[in-house]
DNA sequence: ACGTCAACTGACGCCGGCGTCAGTGTACGG
DNA sequence: CCGTACACTGACGCCGGCGTCAGTTGACGT
C-alpha cells in the first residue's frame, strides 16, 4: 500500500521539473529526515523517540515523514543498514600470506578503522550500542545477523592465527566474544563521554595491547607458551 | 495516590487473619508476580512486554497486579534492584595485604562469582544485558550509577595493582571498560545460547587468561615488561 | 492567465495498552 | 448466621502516539 505509493512516485523521476519548491531535492529531503531521526534517536533513545520528535527536528509536517518512510521502524532500519555497511567496509579480512603486511599491523589497522568510524559518527555508534537491541523481533534478527557475521569473521581469523601459532590456544569463538565485547564497551564509553576523535590512536593502542598481552602480571616469570595451569 | 493506598494496606500487616483465600501470602504473591514478570521480560524484552502478558503469565487478573506494583516500570526496577544487590554482594574487594590470598586467586574468584551468579539466573542476566538500557531516563540513571560503581571498583583495583607492579601500565579506567565489556558480551552469549552452568569454570579460566595474557602472540620473543612500542 | 501536478501540510480518527473502581468471593469474628 | 474486611476481578474509559487524506501551495508548461 504505502509500498505501491512509493513505487508510483519513484518511477516518475524528474519529468521536466526543475526546482521543487524548496531548495531540496527528493533525495536530499530524505537525507535531511534521516539525519534528524539519527539525532533524535541518539538523544532520546529509540523507544522514547516519537515521529513528532523527528518531524519537529527535521522542520517538516507529520505527513511529509510518511512520504519518505513507512514508519519509525523503517527510518531506524535504514540508518542502521547504512551504518552496518560502513562498518563492514572498514574491516579488511586478514591476509595470512607470508608476503602480506604483518598480521599484527593488519589487526591494528582493523581496530583503528572501526574506532575511527565510530568516533566519526558518534550518534550512530551510540544508537547501535544502546538502542539497536530490543527494537522489535524482526530488527533483532537483523542485528543478530550482523553481529554473527562479525563474530564469525573474527573467529575464523583467530582460528587461522592459531594454526600459524600467533594466537594462543583456547576457544576462538569465546575469544571473539571477549574481544568484541571489550571493543563495544570502550566505544560506547568513548562516544558517550564525547572523547575527541584524535584519541582514536590512543584507544587503538590500548585495545591492541589488551588483546596482545592482557594486563595482569601476576606471575611475572611464569612459563609463557602454554595454558597457565 | 496508589502510594497512599499501598501504605494503608501495608500498615495492617496480618491483624488476626490466617489463610488469605489462596495458598499464597501477600509477600508470596508479590514474588510470584515478580517471577512471572522476569520471565516475560526475558522472553519478550521490556518494551514488547505488556502488563497483560505479565498477569497472564502470573495467572491473576489485571487489577491484582496494581495491588502490588505501581506499573511496569516498578516491577522492572524491583527486579533489577535485587539483581544489582546480588551481583554486588558476589564481588569481594581485592585485599592487597601481603598476608592475604594471592591477588590472582582473588581476581579469579571474583570473575567466577559473577559468572556463577549470571548463569544461575539466566533470565535476569539476559534482561540486564539487553533490556536495561533505554527503559526510561530515570532508570537509565540508576543503571548508570550501578555500572559506574562497578567500573570504579575495578579501576581502583587496577590502580592498586599498578602500584604493586602486577598490572601493566596504561589507563586503568580504559582497562576496566575493556574488561567489563568483554565479560558482559561473554555472559550475554553464554546465557542466550543456554550454556550449562557447569561451564562456569571453563569460562572463568578463559576470561582470566584473556586479562592475564591476551591472546595475540605476534612477537613471540618480544621484551615483556614494558609497553610494546 | 490558467490548469496541472508533485510536494507538502496538519487536523482527525483510530487503537493498543494503561490504570481504575464498582463489584464478587470468602474467611473470620461476633 | 450475619457483618465485615480484605484479596481479587475484569470491563471500562482514557490517552498518547500513529497513519491518513482532503486540502493548500507554488513551479511549470501552455
Amino acid at each position: 500500500m504505502a509500498r505501491a505509493r512509493e513505487a508510483g512516485r519513484g518511477g516518475s523521476a524528474s519529468r521536466g521539473r526543475k526546482a521543487p519548491r524548496s531548495a531540496q531535492s527528493k533525495a536530499e529531503r530524505r537525507s535531511t529526515i534521516l539525519a534528524a531521526a539519527r539525532d533524535v534517536f541518539a538523544k532520546r533513545g529509540y523507544h522514547q523517540a516519537t515521529i513528532d520528535d523527528i518531524v519537529a527536528e527535521t522542520g517538516v509536517a507529520r505527513g511529509t515523514f510518511y512520504l519518505y518512510f513507512e514508519d519509525k521502524r523503517a527510518v531506524f532500519s535504514d540508518l542502521m543498514d547504512r551504518f552496518f555497511t560502513t562498518l563492514t567496509m572498514a574491516i579488511n579480512r586478514i591476509d595470512i600470506a607470508p608476503s602480506a603486511t604483518p598480521v599484527a599491523d593488519q589487526a591494528r589497522a582493523n581496530i583503528r578503522a572501526i574506532i575511527g568510524m565510530c568516533l566519526a559518527d558518534r550518534a550512530m555508534t551510540k544508537i547501535l550500542l544502546s538502542d539497536a537491541q530490543g527494537v522489535d523481533p524482526a530488527f533483532d534478527r537483523k542485528l543478530a545477523t550482523f553481529y554473527d557475521a562479525v563474530v564469525q569473521l573474527l573467529t575464523d581469523s583467530l582460528r587461522d592465527g592459531q594454526k600459524l601459532g600467533i594466537v594462543a590456544d583456547g576457544e576462538p569463538r569465546v575469544m571473539a566474544y571477549l574481544t568484541i565485547g571489550a571493543l563495544k564497551e570502550l566505544l560506547y564509553q568513548a562516544v558517550t563521554l564525547g572523547l575527541a576523535e584524535e584519541s582514536a590512536d590512543v584507544l587503538t593502542q590500548q585495545v591492541f595491547e589488551f588483546v596482545s598481552q592482557g594486563y595482569l602480571r601476576v606471575h611475572p616469570r611464569e612459563a609463557r607458551p602454554k595454558k597457565a595451569r
